[in-house]
DNA sequence: CTTAATCCTTAAAGTAACTACAAGGTCAAC
DNA sequence: GTTGACCTTGTAGTTACTTTAAGGATTAAG
């Protein structure tokens, strides 16, 4: 069963549960590279430590923000800075944070016209109108939703 | 070629061209209902107006937001909303309203972390500690990311 | 009128990011 | 000393596309 000793290594279903995802997960993000591989004990089991939480809950946390497993890794990159040159990562939190704030943009725009919506409907049977494309109404052209 | 006249309908390769996605993914999104199936001329060409481009565009802005194209579906049916009763759409835009603002407070922190290593790092080659890691320090807890 | 470009259809195969399953090895407990 | 929860590797399926292919129709241009 589980080791409910202080301070102990994670094993994989333990940081699955931490997390939220499942243990096919994490070794598959092991082999794509955006989680190191593990120590192992005597056992082949894997072992975990806190920070290993952290990291995957940020990968999730991205990709539900629709970046891609490549571009999380880039920003891991980011986290893991201290190796790389100050232009670089100056270079790179650039680039993302115009994509943060496209992104930005577009959910602003979307909560006030669903809080609009919402306002509308307040108690009566009423018709509603809903102009949530015409809000969003930037054209992307290109911009890569890659991911899939 | 591309006809030039004015109001005229858009064929596939022109919305195409208008909203950055091949012809494929739009027959694919019409595969996937998240088209209607355009008229259809003398000839079978697609016939499409100017509110589909609006509808493409809207398809790529969310799916990059990493919303689902079940999530986009649900989406577009608050659009096309008229026939649908009040309350149903009520809920369905409070339901996405939460989805929004979890995806906005998680930007946000992106942001301010990646303006923070931005500012740290002006001009001179010092090092940069990059906490984005931390600074959505948020655990998810199966709230799903799906699509993929 | 011919011809090149663009379109139509169906179908299959490839990619990204998982998700699920299969067959077997490990480990603490009873 | 075996049960059962957990681990291992590996393969196959899913979603949301992208790419390629084969064969036929349409249309703008020359």
């Amino acid at each position: 069963m589980r080791p409910p000793v202080e301070n102990a290594a994670l094993r994989i279903g333990q940081l699955a549960d931490a997390t939220g995802v499942t243990a096919e997960t994490i070794r598959y993000y092991e082999r794509e590279g955006v989680l190191p591989a593990p120590a192992r004990g005597s056992s082949k089991y894997r072992q975990y430590v806190a920070n290993d939480v952290e990291r995957v809950a940020f990968v999730r946390t991205t990709r539900a923000l629709g970046f891609t497993l490549a571009e999380v890794r880039a920003l891991l990159s980011l986290a893991d800075a201290p190796n790389r040159p100050c232009v670089e990562v100056d270079a790179m939190a650039r680039a993302n944070l115009a994509q943060v704030e496209e992104k930005l943009r577009h959910l602003e725009a979307m909560r006030a016209e669903l809080s609009r919506v919402i306002g509308l409907c307040a108690g009566d049977g009423m018709v509603v109108e809903c102009k949530i494309l015409q809000a969003l109404g930037d054209h992307p052209r290109r911009q890569d939703v890659s991911s899939a």
